[in-house]
DNA sequence: CTCTTGACTGAGG
DNA sequence: GCCTCAGCCAAGA
């Protein structure tokens, strides 16, 4: 095993395996934690490999709590349907009740 | 090795 | 509160 290579990549993938159901957490928090604080760009590049993966991107979300990932999604609303079938209130891509959703990988992990 | 790109973030106007 | 600019780091060509 080469964990110096195995890193970015596979870490996000874990992290965003851990997503509790019906939450949220952002790039720079998974970044953060994975202790590449201004990687968040990295987290969100990494997850273009997520397809076919069990990775719930549909759960990360920018520091807003905007879907600013949608777009890399097959629909145009499949993001937020998603997200409000986990419970979670998204209008016009935007996270309604990020306080309540808002998953801290750093803090719960 | 250099340049470009990118699912971001924070600071400033 | 909204828009713009700059910094950040890693991967691909």
């Amino acid at each position: 095993m080469k964990p110096e290579t195995l890193n970015f990549f596979d870490k996000v993938y874990e992290v965003a395996k851990c997503i509790p159901y019906g939450r949220v957490t952002s790039y720079g928090a998974i970044a953060t934690y994975l202790g590449a604080a201004r990687s968040a760009r990295m987290v969100g590049y990494a997850m273009n490999g997520s397809g076919g993966k069990d990775v719930p991107a549909h759960r990360v979300v920018n520091g807003k709590g905007l879907l600013t990932g949608k777009h890399h999604f097959e629909g145009t609303n499949l993001m937020q349907q998603l997200l409000e079938s986990e419970g979670v209130e998204v209008v016009d891509n935007q996270i309604q009740n990020l306080d309540k959703v808002y998953w801290d990988p750093s803090k719960e992990l």
